[in-house]
DNA sequence: CAAGATACTTTGTAATACGAGGTATAGAAT
DNA sequence: ATTCTATACCTCGTATTACAAAGTATCTTG
């Protein structure tokens, strides 16, 4: 009820910061993420997938698919260019509001 | 459009943290946060005192009201014992959340 | 054959920042 | 005198969005 509500605006900057490395699949991503943050941040599929869908729509992301041999069928999803674009600003955006609260949060005693 | 997202679930943390250094009035605040934050965070009234009421009706905050000689009402709040021990949780969990995205964001070399 | 992991989707709900509007006072500028 | 700016509070409506919950389908493992 809490945790829930930080997570806003960050997860778009995630993923395409995650797929700034290369096309990555949702499930990947979602695998990915809780083993590189120990299970701070564990995205629920309803998150994930509309979020992935809203980037897409937004020219952030571009999607395709790809079967597996068993048959199993990813969606894969890799930065455009614009993305890429969006992505630097974003990213700079997030450690100057981080920074921001920081500093806020942290007691007094720094000040 | 998008640095208002970032806000939601740290507003609240950040009020109670400043208001464990002593009583303040919304005004106050909003002023004291855009001072110290170089204005990157700037507090609008549609979410400060929403937030107040917020965290008065959950127990965290308490308020009261003080008129200044020239009969201006400024209402304070602050921090309860029960928002002090909330405070150290929360805190804890911002640092912990603010870590985990960075590093996701924080590009590849780093990894 | 049941259970779990993999993999994607959609619908509805709750939370919340903020725009925009309002009220009221004091002092400075025009 | 009046307008403007700053101080100081409030509230309603809207947009955004994370997530729970439900569904579909395949493959592997017990």
């Amino acid at each position: 009820m809490f945790e829930r509500e930080l997570l806003k605006g960050s997860l778009g900057l995630m993923l395409m910061a995650l797929l700034e490395q290369g096309p990555m699949y949702g499930y990947q991503i979602a695998k990915h993420v809780r083993d590189q943050t120990d299970e701070v941040i564990d995205l629920k599929e309803g998150s994930l997938y509309p979020a992935l869908h809203r980037l897409e729509k937004e020219g952030m992301l571009e999607a395709f698919w790809q079967r597996r041999e068993d048959g199993v069928d990813r969606r894969y999803y890799q930065l455009t260019a614009e993305g890429m674009r969006v992505l630097t600003e974003r990213r700079a955006q997030w450690n100057r509001f981080s920074a921001a609260v920081s500093k806020v949060v942290s007691d007094g005693s720094i000040q």
